[in-house]
DNA sequence: CGAAATCCGACAAAAACACTCGGAGTTAGG
DNA sequence: CCTAACTCCGAGTGTTTTTGTCGGATTTCG
C-alpha cells in the first residue's frame, strides 16, 4: 500500500517535461541530472510511457523527450496505470487456485464457499483512489513544484553540470 | 497497490470471529478449516491482531480467539493498519540517503533540490484511502457475508470436519 | 564519420511476500 | 497427573516483486 519509486520517478519525469518540453526535447541525461536518478532506471520507465502515449520521443543526437499532450489532459491516475500496473486487479484466494477479479464480473470469479472480502473491500478502497488520481493533474503538480522551488531552479542546479 | 493476502486473511478471520465468538472463542484450527487457510499463517496474522488489540486470546484445550470490541468499533482501516503496515508512509529519495516523510513535518524532510512529489500526490490518495477504509466497519462486511451464503454455512461446512 | 541520443533485452541484487516448521508454554477433562 | 488441544514464538525457506544495472544496436545531427 504505497507508491512504488517507478511511480514516483515517472512523475517526476514527466513534471520535468512539463516545465522544459516545450521548446526543445529533453534528453533522459539532462533529467537524470536534474532530478537526481539513474538514466538507465528512467529509460524503461519512459519506455513505458512512451508506449503508453504520454510522451514522444525522437532519436538521434538532438533527441530526447517532451510531453505528448498539455499537462491539463493528463491525470496522476494515467501514469499511475501505466507505472503501477493495474489498480483495480485483486487476487481472490479461492478454493480452486487463483482468479483475478475486478469487481465487474457478475458471478464468474470467486465462487466457492468464501466470503470475497477482497472484492468487496478493495472495490471501495479503489473507487476512491481511482476517483482521487484521476482528478488530479500534472499541471497541477507543476504548479505545486513552482509553487515550491520557483522556476529557477533549472539553471540553479545544472550549473556546474556539463551541458 | 493492492491487498496482500495478509490483509484479506486477517479480514476473513475476524469476520469468521464477528460471526461464531460470541459465545465461546473459536480456534485457528476451526477459523482455517472454515475459510479453507493455513493455521500457521493465520497464527502470525492473528498474533499482529491481538497485540494490536483487535482480539482477544485465551490458551489451553479449549482456548481460542474472540474479537476484542463490537464488530461496529472495528474498522477495516485497523485492520488494514495491523496487517499492511503504515499506510501513512512513502520514501521521500532525496539527495541525501532517504527519509521518511509523513505529510505531517512542515519542511524537515524532502528538503534539497527534489520536488517531493511522493508528499504532494500521497497525501492526496492517502487521505482517500483512509477515509473509504475508516468509515467501512467490520460489521458491514458481517452483514455482506450473510448475505451472499447465508448464516447456515458453518455447519454446511464443519460437517465432516473433525469437530 | 562520430558523438549523443533513443531503444531493447537480459541480467542481478535486495527486499517483500507467503508461507512452513519445531518447539515451548497453558489449560480443561479424564 | 497426564495428555490432547490449544496459544505462543522465532527462525527458516522458496517465490515473486522491486529496483535497478549493463551491453549493445540503431538513429540522427553536425
Amino acid at each position: 500500500m504505497k507508491l512504488s519509486t517507478r511511480a514516483v520517478y515517472g512523475l517526476r519525469a514527466l513534471i520535468d517535461l512539463g516545465m522544459n518540453s516545450e521548446n526543445d526535447a529533453v534528453s533522459l541525461q539532462t533529467i537524470a541530472l536534474r532530478q537526481n536518478l539513474s538514466v538507465s532506471y528512467l529509460e524503461q520507465l519512459i519506455a513505458k510511457l512512451r508506449k503508453a502515449g504520454l510522451v514522444t520521443s525522437s532519436r538521434g543526437v538532438t533527441g530526447g523527450y517532451r510531453l505528448a499532450k498539455d499537462p491539463k489532459e493528463i491525470s496522476v491516475g494515467d501514469v499511475l496505470r501505466v507505472l503501477e500496473g493495474d489498480l483495480n486487479a485483486v487476487k481472490c484466494p479461492g478454493t480452486s487456485g487463483e482468479t483475478t477479479c475486478t469487481g465487474k464480473e457478475p458471478e464468474g470469479g470467486c465462487q466457492g464457499a468464501d466470503l470475497c472480502v477482497a472484492k468487496f473491500v478493495w472495490q471501495r478502497i479503489n473507487d476512491s483512489i481511482n476517483n482521487a488520481v484521476d482528478t488530479m493533474m500534472l499541471s497541477d503538480l507543476i504548479d505545486e513544484s513552482r509553487k515550491v522551488h520557483g522556476t529557477e531552479i533549472n539553471e540553479e542546479i545544472l550549473e556546474g553540470g556539463h551541458i
